[in-house]
DNA sequence: ATATGATGTAATGTATTTCTTACATTATAT
DNA sequence: ATATAATGTAAGAAATACATTACATCATAT
């Protein structure tokens, strides 16, 4: 089960740690953000390339300041 | 023409200013960030929400850090 | 005034995100 | 050991991002 996005890598996101950080559980998190916790659990597994404001409102419900603290957008690995 | 998003607020971007600045066409752009011209126009007309990583494309596209650079996330106007 | 490049509009199609529902598995506590 | 909460999986529908094509308008230069 690798998770990939359409575009053949997973997105890499640090919302899990950051969630268990504030001790949130997935279904809060997800009434936080306004999505199902389908939507939360797809993210957390990098299986797609979120909209921004969805990816801007998980930033904040996790009191980031930066989508980039949360989503893994530079790597070694890959460009987009 | 309000040009808005399907939720109803248009997405307010500086994309059309940074480009400029950069004495860059929407063409060009668009080839840099690999999207169509249509894209751009309606990114820069605010009709829609784009994914994360063509927001992050676009900022990088544009010589800007982070993605609140470009896309105005934060509006007294309304809250996502 | 006209040619050319840049920007805008519109219609339709495809791809991918997000939702819905339902069930399965894992962790935690009692 | 069993109940309960939390997390995971899967299939299908719905919404919307993005592509494609073609034409229209605006700006600038010659």
């Amino acid at each position: 089960m690798k998770s990939l996005t359409p575009f053949g890598e997973p997105m890499k996101t640090r919302i899990k740690e950051h969630r268990k950080e504030l001790k949130m559980t997935q279904e809060e998190l997800a009434e936080a953000v306004n999505v199902t916790r389908q939507t939360i659990i797809a993210l957390e597994q990098g299986r797609y390339n979120p909209s921004l404001i969805l990816a801007y409102k998980v930033t904040k419900a996790l009191k980031k300041e930066y989508i980039e603290d949360i989503f893994e957008l530079e790597n070694e690995d890959f460009k987009y």
